[in-house]
DNA sequence: AATGGGACCTGCGCGC
DNA sequence: TGCGCGCAGGTCCCAT
């Protein structure tokens, strides 16, 4: 669910909400999803402590506690965190000292939560490329060189740059007009840096809009975003393209479904 | 290095 | 109405 500006939305609205909060219970309903340590680690090392910070690198939430210890919340598919209501649902429930919650929530219990004291050493985090706002466009070339592979898959890939997923992706390739398919090696300087550009501009449109809703995600009070009425190719399969009114493609692309123009990426 | 498949999970919509 | 199937915003692991 949740790619760079979903988390984005979500880390502003619990700066705004959770800083200085101390946690004094922490309940978990499916401990599949606390990865590390171990279930009572967790549970005794958040208890008690009180929240110092709210960042974020690529989709990975990282929230510092006032024991140098981080709670790394990654949301995989379907999770999202609802505040300051206690929720029914939720898989795990930190509660405040000020009698809020901050509820996991998570349908497919794909979700991972870690509480690390050196979150660098994260394998994940160690690996992960750069953030999109922070890379220029010759660093982005950079990163393509001599990768045969699709560019879509490129995006996608944590290690090229870090946030993009199967939504931003496919808008991001409609925008700079490229065919989903094509090999990184055959895009001209041009190219790359149109992409560089648009993915600049989706990711930060897509924040702007408090990310998209197409199915279950909610920003942390339960509201919808609104940047799925801003989609141009996501899940259009069969609908005009909006500049050139041709009938929108859907492809699997490495087991992803991959919508785009036909006649305007090439 | 790159690609493909399966795994992890749950729930929805579709066609029959 | 009910069932089986495919599919869904992510990532890892294994085989080739």
């Amino acid at each position: 669910m949740p790619e760079l500006p979903e988390v984005e939305t979500i880390r502003r609205s619990l700066s705004r909400n959770i800083i200085n909060k101390k946690i004094i219970s922490v309940t978990v309903r499916d401990r599949r999803l606390i990865k590390e340590p171990s279930l009572a680690e967790f549970k005794k090392h958040i208890k008690g402590s009180r929240v110092s910070e709210v960042s974020r690198r690529g989709k990975v939430l990282l929230i510092g506690l006032d024991n140098k210890k981080y709670l790394i919340i990654h949301l995989r598919i379907a999770g999202w965190l609802i505040y300051p209501q206690l929720q029914k649902k939720a898989r795990v429930v930190f509660k405040f000292s000020d009698n809020t919650f901050l509820n996991y929530m998570d349908q497919r219990a794909l979700g991972e939560l870690r509480l690390l004291e050196d979150y660098k050493q994260f394998s994940f985090l160690k690996r992960l490329g750069p953030e999109p706002f922070e890379l220029t466009a010759a660093e982005f070339s950079q990163r393509l060189k001599m990768r045969k592979t699709n560019i879509k898959n490129l995006l996608m890939n944590q290690e090229i740059i870090a946030g993009i997923g199967n939504i931003y992706a496919q808008e991001a390739l409609f925008l700079s007009g490229i065919n989903p398919q094509r090999s990184a090696l055959s895009l001209n300087s041009g190219e790359v840096r149109k992409l560089h550009k648009s993915i600049v501009a989706i990711l930060k449109k897509a924040i702007r809009n408090k990310g998209s809703s197409i199915d279950l995600y909610r920003d942390t009070q339960g509201n919808k975003g609104g940047m799925q009425e801003c989609l141009m190719v996501y899940d259009k399969k069969g609908q005009p393209c909006y500049h050139c009114k041709t009938k929108i493609v859907k492809i699997n692309i490495a087991g992803r479904g991959t919508c785009f123009c036909p006649q305007c990426q090439s």
